[in-house]
RNA sequence: GGGCAAGUGGUGGAAUGGCAUACACGACAGACUUAAAAUCUGUUGGCCGCAAGGUCGUGAGGGUCCGACUCCCUCCUUGCCCACCA
């Protein structure tokens, strides 16, 4: 006998709709759990991806309601982005319409799934309701100063024919179509996130709860670096090129420097000179290349030499200076001094010029360093050598010196470098929020005011695909009178990066239909933070970091009190088919609609978390699935066979299972929970259940086979929804074993076991254990040295 | 090149200093059946052994410890993230 899956999860699904079963509403009476996933985007279709994301997310939040917590478990779509547009050009649909048509798709697949959403509280990023308040939000960070416009060399992706950040760009293609990125001048609008760097790094400290690669990653990219600006003076002009190391150690070995060839004083140096030539056709040649291609690492390291002579200020060497396209404008100074003997870029470009070398850092216990043989830079640690009065130091200890008496003799400074670069968020696209800004010929730069928001994006657009932006194209939209002087005016015609959207739908969630502001503060005072926040590692950075920001910044517009927006991260890894990551180009795809239709949801909830644990990867299997659909059924079973009142064995290992199932929930071990629980079936089916022990099982399956457990729990003769039926307790009574069976060890070998009261004394347990025959031929003939006794578990004699 | 994970039966995985392989998949066998499916019940790391049992065994090598999948060191492999960052 099977149970009707179909007929079972449409019932409780219509029926939580109804009866609003998760409607979320402040009550301070109760403790507050807000779970949030991150929020998908619409493309018509879940994927295993999201099935899992948000099945484990459903879990957690089903759990919390039977804990008794208040909970918020909210969900939308970041509906903003390039595929709609993309679809708009391919089958002529508009972007507005293919988007509402998607989010339509995917509401009802998930759904289907019977997640526990307050669909009440749903918002789309693409309603002006909601990108109203981007621009309310850029106009504020406008107002202090924290959005500006900059002409820079940009990453260009000519396919999309738009912009793209550095993080957007990926092993020197786009992020999303992977087309060859160039480079590109352009006016653009970015977010000053450097003046939010100390706190972004420094209250990485706040998030103990979060995983240690994504710190480690968000560390990285904000890339905080200590090291000495040191003043090398230009021979014959009276100049001097600030040069950034923090390998002040190794200054004595600075051999030559090298220039980025769009060093501002390049042009000056090599005027004049027999390398004149040669070096301006090397600048129009770099200044051709991406910065993403000058950047990997493949690519041979060229230079030219500028004919000029600088001075290392610590022993007044002259020294040649260069130009070399592995030197970047963007980091430090634009200026670098080389230690071809200690740093492996310096190396492998003097190998190439045959540049002078000079070791000063020896490496401890081996031979000494010979530059003409070395066969790589020596970039470890050691002791300092022609390094005048540093001489015998150890480098780490050098290094504080060497800095501190560089800011003496006034020939460096101490400095902090960070890696951290303002964000780009211009789009030259049509799917997004328009940038609330207007350009008049007269007045200049004027922001739209808060009176007039939303800025609203234009129904009708042309796509012909071709580059540009659709929205230049729209005379109603870009064309009006200046708001100050009445002359003729433009509109912005970028749009915002959807980054933006997604860096506060978590504060729109508390009060999605506000009026007044982006969030209410009473609403957000109540839920925020976020208790858990679930989603891949692929955000990691970008998305993560920018929520952090954008917390900040409401924090000191006094909007928020708190710093931190996500007190709990999990990142969940990724769904693989035959080892490989399922994607449409591999064509490995399962489709969980397929599935649900098939097994059912519960099923399909059921084996996902069964396959693996939520941070690792999981291999889809087919058979694992009907192992799950097999389970459910073998539960559904029990109703069949229940007796009046089961066997006090039972009840234990009920009592065992209900401390291990609130313990591994608790901490997101859904597949030992699950397994448990089929131990506690294993146990039924030798000695049947009585209603007691059957109810229990089914409350704790219930998070994960919702549906499934919510029809046996009225079959079961419960009148009100299993939602209400409270977590069961473990009795601590039923948890004490009378007896227990220890392991006995002789030297940490497995020689026999004995069945002993759990009570036992040492000396008495000491006894049992010598006297055990099993032992005799590993303890004859040989003096006993010693008994360790772990209580309860084992004893291991040492002869 | 750097950082972070991970490496356990035929497979997914469990055990985070104390019985290695829980739980499941698969396979094999039995019961039920005219038969199959479903279901129920067993067996299932390698080697030696009729058996009792012994012995080897968690990527490789070493170390700490009474005791190591677990901690430390060296190396190998795979995955993810980052990368001329001075």
């Amino acid at each position: 006998m099977f149970y009707d899956f179909k007929k079972i999860e449409n019932k409780w699904q219509r029926k939580w709709q109804k009866e609003r079963a998760f409607r979320a509403r402040i009550n301070p009476a109760k403790k507050k759990y807000y779970l949030l996933e991150m929020f998908p985007y619409p493309s018509g279709k879940i994927h295993m991806g999201h099935v899992r994301n948000y099945t484990i997310a459903d879990v957690a939040s089903r759990f919390k309601i039977q804990e008794g917590y208040n909970v918020l478990h909210p969900m939308g779509f970041d509906a903003f982005g390039q595929p709609a547009e993309n679809a708009a050009i391919k089958n002529r649909t508009k972007p507005d319409a293919w988007t509402h048509k998607c989010i339509r798709d995917m509401e009802d697949e998930l759904k289907k799934m019977g997640f526990s959403y307050d669909w009440e509280r749903e918002i789309s990023t693409c309603d002006s309701d909601y990108y109203k308040w981007n621009q309310w939000i850029f106009l504020k960070m406008y107002e202090k100063g924290l959005a500006y416009k900059k002409a820079s060399s940009v990453n260009w992706c000519p396919n999309c024919a738009t912009t793209l950040a550095n993080e957007e760009v990926i092993d020197g293609g786009c992020w999303r179509c992977h087309a060859k990125v160039e480079q590109k001048d352009l006016e653009q609008w970015y977010l000053k996130i450097t003046d939010y760097k100390e706190r972004l790094l420094e209250d990485l400290k706040q998030l103990p709860d979060w995983p240690e690669r994504v710190l480690s990653m968000q560390t990285n990219w904000i890339g905080k670096s200590q090291g000495v600006e040191i003043y090398f003076r230009l021979k014959g002009l009276n100049k001097i090129i600030p040069v950034f190391t923090t390998r002040q150690d190794t200054i004595f070995g600075a051999t030559y420097i090298v220039l980025a060839p769009e060093h501002p004083l390049v042009q000056e140096l090599i005027k004049g000179k027999p390398q004149e030539k040669e070096a301006l056709e090397f600048i129009a040649k770099v200044a051709k290349e991406s910065k993403v291609v000058r950047a990997s690492s493949d690519v041979k390291k060229e230079g030219v030499f500028t004919g000029s002579f600088a001075v290392n200020p610590v022993n007044n060497e002259e020294v040649p200076v260069w130009i070399a396209d592995y030197v970047l404008m963007e980091y430090g100074t634009g200026a670098i001094m080389a230690v071809p003997t200690h740093d492996q870029r310096d190396f492998l470009f003097d190998k190439e010029y045959a540049l002078p070398m000079r070791v000063v850092i020896q490496q401890p216990g081996a031979n000494n360093l010979n530059p003409e043989l070395m066969p790589e830079a020596y970039e470890g640690d050691g002791t300092q050598v022609n390094s005048a009065e540093f001489n015998g130091l150890p480098n780490q200890e050098a290094k504080i010196k060497i800095a501190a008496w560089m800011e003496k003799k006034g020939i460096g400074k101490i400095q902090t470098h960070w890696r951290l670069r303002d964000w780009l968020i211009s789009r030259q696209r049509y799917w997004g929020t328009p940038i609330p800004v207007i350009y008049c010929p007269k007045c200049g730069v004027l922001p739209v005011s808060y009176k007039d928001l939303p800025v609203k994006l234009p129904k009708d657009a042309p796509f012909t695909g071709e580059g540009g932006s659709p929205l230049g194209k729209i005379k109603k939209f870009v064309e009006l009178r200046c708001p100050q002087c009445k002359s003729p005016a433009r509109r912005e015609t970028d749009t915002m990066a959807t980054f933006f959207d997604s860096s506060w739908y978590f504060l729109r969630f508390c009060s999605p239909e506000f009026s007044q502001g982006p969030f209410e503060e009473k609403e957000t005072g109540y839920w925020m933070p976020v208790d858990q926040y679930i989603g891949g590692i692929e955000h990691a950075i970008l998305h993560l970091l920018y929520a952090r920001f954008f917390t900040k910044f409401f924090k000191d517009l006094g909007m928020i009190s708190f710093d931190e927006p996500f007190k709990r991260l999990l990142t969940q890894g990724m769904v693989l088919k035959d080892g490989e990551v399922m994607s449409k180009s591999r064509g490995n795809i399962v489709d969980p609609d397929a599935m649900i239709k098939k097994y059912g949801a519960d099923s399909l909830r059921l084996f996902i978390l069964f396959a693996a644990p939520p941070e690792t990867e999981l291999e889809w299997d087919d058979r694992g699935l009907e192992g799950a659909y097999k389970f459910l059924n073998r539960v559904w079973r029990i109703q069949d066979n229940l007796k009046e009142k089961a066997d006090s064995s039972l009840t234990r290992v009920l009592h065992k299972t209900i401390k291990k199932v609130s313990a591994d929930f608790r901490e997101f071990k859904f597949n030992t929970a699950i397994a448990s629980m089929m131990e506690l079936t294993n146990a039924i089916y030798q000695s049947a259940a009585d209603k007691e022990v059957f109810s229990k099982l089914v409350i704790m399956l219930s998070p994960i086979a919702p549906h499934f457990c919510e029809e046996l729990w009225r079959i079961l003769g419960n009148k009100k929804s299993i939602l209400k039926a409270g977590w069961p307790q473990a009795d601590p009574d039923l948890l004490v074993e009378e007896n227990i069976t220890m392991v006995i060890q002789v030297n940490g070998k497995v020689r026999s076991k004995i069945d002993v009261p759990a009570n036992i004394p040492e000396d008495k347990l000491k006894e049992l254990v010598l006297a055990d025959g099993k032992l005799a031929p590993w303890l004859q003939n040989k003096p006993l040295k010693k008994i360790i006794i772990v209580p309860q578990k084992l004893v291991n004699i040492v002869v």
